[in-house]
RNA sequence: CGCGGGGUGGAGCAGCCUGGUAGCUCGUCGGGCUCAUAACCCGAAGGUCGGAGGUUCAAAUCCUCCCCCCGCAACCA
């Protein structure tokens, strides 16, 4: 039986129209769910859109709609948005959809009968205009932190999930899973948090009608909705069908990656472990944070008016560019300046002049040379060369790293195989060769030729999770397509020789063009 | 003493956990090649690794203190 490998983003908020952090988080997803296929595993990716709460609710008065048209008309957006760049989830979940809500509501039934879940007062600082409350440090001086107008001490009915009963438990799991959190900076973050001392939450809101009702109640005296954290979070196992026994959830659960920007962490880390294991139900694997992207240091995103529009960058500088960009210029896990002058460096410098323009060279040669002849490539690849000798050390580091989230030293090794081709072609200069009428020095050039290619084969197969389309594209002209297309090709076909023994090279067009920054 | 991240050649970043020639991309300067997308290859200049002290045969890396920048501090998601 296989693998099974399953691989979840945040739901996004749809009073935002997708932008590069969301992107970001995206692609990462799917190349890891990419990566994760092309070794033969399972796998199951979930993305979707979280259409709750107040500030949806906020949003809809603004446009002049109900909150459910604004959430149909958002979510197209990031379809849209995602189908432009090729992401191939398998599932994509709305918490407004029944499936979703049926869930909420079970679980939360569940954890009202087991006491879990409990009515008390809330209380707080509340800002009457904003219908906002504030914690203490939040609330400098007794003002309102986004309209600066005092608040006032307020009690409230509400729901509490009793999250101080799991702190224990809690710990107890982060120190018996090290990796549960990665990296690891983060773990410590948490664990800090975690030892302040857990107290129990409050997770219902009667201040929002636009949410999913908390069950009947005879003790309630107000109207409350399911807090939006409980909510969404829920939405990870509720994709699965976990109620009517559907054979998703118990192929994937719990073998889950949670993919969250590091400023969604805690509620990850921290809310969704305890309601689980309230639930009584296993923790997911592993819960995986990364940086973001900033802009002058700050993080890019809608409400501090850096936003920046995938579509637009996808017409800039291409889908494929893109995402390169995205995975090689950052360390997964930090934050990440993102400017244009970088960006156009980095694509121009390794896709188009390297690995573009060594596919190009290639098999230019190739059609020049012996472009009528038919070899045995498995026979001109067993001498030595500088290219296998990298390739073999290549694929270790580059596994190493795809399982480690290191896309960067991933991307970076497989670029050392580029550079390899790109310095044997100078240092045996095959157009001397082929001048040369000698036996000797014909079988030489066949041998230098099939070597580059094989490595640029090898390359390819090793970029598809990243660059797919130019990947496949690339290996469309070097006419080794095929060995992609069976079975966990990555981990049958990467190695030195494992290719076909004769292909048909097309003639090659630029994979990526180079690209001119308009000032 | 609230918690965390960062301060590395001109720019942007790796490296630090598991001490031992400071690496990458770009830029600058010089050379080479002509197969290729004016792409590619080689060489050079350029760094007291924020500051001070300590451990060590040896510190960017471990420890202590200090300075500067940025987040977080549970009901904004």
């Amino acid at each position: 039986m296989k693998k099974s490998y399953y691989i979840t983003t945040p739901i996004y908020y749809v009073t935002d129209a997708p932008h590069i952090g969301h992107l970001y988080t995206t692609v990462a997803a799917d190349i890891l769910s990419h990566y994760h296929r092309l070794i033969g595993e399972d796998v199951w990716f979930l993305t979707g859109t979280d259409e709750h709460g107040q500030k949806c609710e906020k949003r809809a008065k603004e446009t002049g709609e109900t909150p459910q048209a604004l959430a149909d008309r958002v979510v197209e957006r990031y379809k849209v948005a995602w189908h432009r760049y090729g992401i191939r989830y398998s599932d994509f979940i709305r918490t407004t959809e029944e499936r979703h809500k049926k869930v909420v509501t079970t679980y939360i039934q569940q954890l009202m009968k087991t006491g879990d879940v409990y009515l008390a007062e809330y209380e707080g600082l509340y800002c009457v205009p904003c219908e906002t409350y504030w914690t203490e440090t939040q609330a400098v001086e007794g003002k309102c932190a986004d309209c600066g107008r005092p608040v006032e001490r307020l009690k409230e009915e509400s729901y509490f999930f009793k999250m101080s009963a799991y702190e224990k438990p809690l710990l107890e799991h982060l120190e018996r899973h090290p990796n549960f959190i990665f990296p690891e900076s983060r773990r410590n973050e948490v664990l800090g948090f975690i030892r302040q001392g857990l107290k129990d939450i409050s997770i219902s809101r009667t201040t929002i009608q636009w949410g999913i009702p908390m069950p009947k109640d005879p003790k309630a005296t107000k109207d409350h909705k399911v807090y939006v954290w409980f909510d969404a979070l829920t939405n990870y196992l509720a994709a699965l069908g976990p109620l009517e026994s559907d054979a998703k959830y118990g192929k994937y659960w719990p073998n889950a990656i949670h993919l969250v920007g590091k400023d969604i962490l805690r509620f990850h880390a921290v809310y969704w472990p305890t309601f689980l294991m309230a639930l009584g139900l296993p923790l997911p694997k592993q819960i995986v944070a990364h940086g973001w992207l900033t802009d002058s240091n700050r993080k890019i995103s809608k409400s501090l008016g850096n936003a920046i529009d995938p579509l637009a960058l996808a017409d800039e500088v291409g889908v494929d560019g893109m995402r390169y960009f995205l995975f090689r210029e950052f360390v997964f896990g930090l934050d990440g300046e993102y400017t244009k002058e970088i960006m156009y460096q980095r694509i121009n410098s390794d896709l188009a002049n390297d690995y573009g323009n060594c596919i190009s060279r290639v098999c230019s040669m190739i059609l020049k040379y012996c472009g009528d002849q038919s070899v045995n490539i498995q026979e001109l690849i067993k001498p030595a060369s500088e290219p296998k000798q990298t390739v073999g050390e290549v694929i270790p580091v580059f596994h190493n790293e795809m399982q480690n989230y290191g896309f960067q030293r991933a991307l970076e090794a497989v670029w050392k195989i580029i550079s390899s081709v790109n310095r044997y072609i100078d240092s045996s200069a095959p157009w001397t060769l082929a001048k040369s009428g000698t036996p000797e020095d014909q079988l030489k050039l066949k041998q230098v030729l099939f070597q580059c290619h094989e490595a640029l084969r090898v390359a390819s197969i090793f970029l598809l999770p990243f660059i797919p389309t130019s990947a496949r594209k690339a290996l469309t002209t070097l006419g080794a397509f095929e060995s992609v297309t069976g079975e966990a090709p990555l981990l049958q076909n990467v190695g030195w020789g494992q290719g076909p023994a004769e292909v048909q090279i097309k003639k090659p067009e630029p994979l990526f063009p180079r690209l001119e920054l308009k000032k």
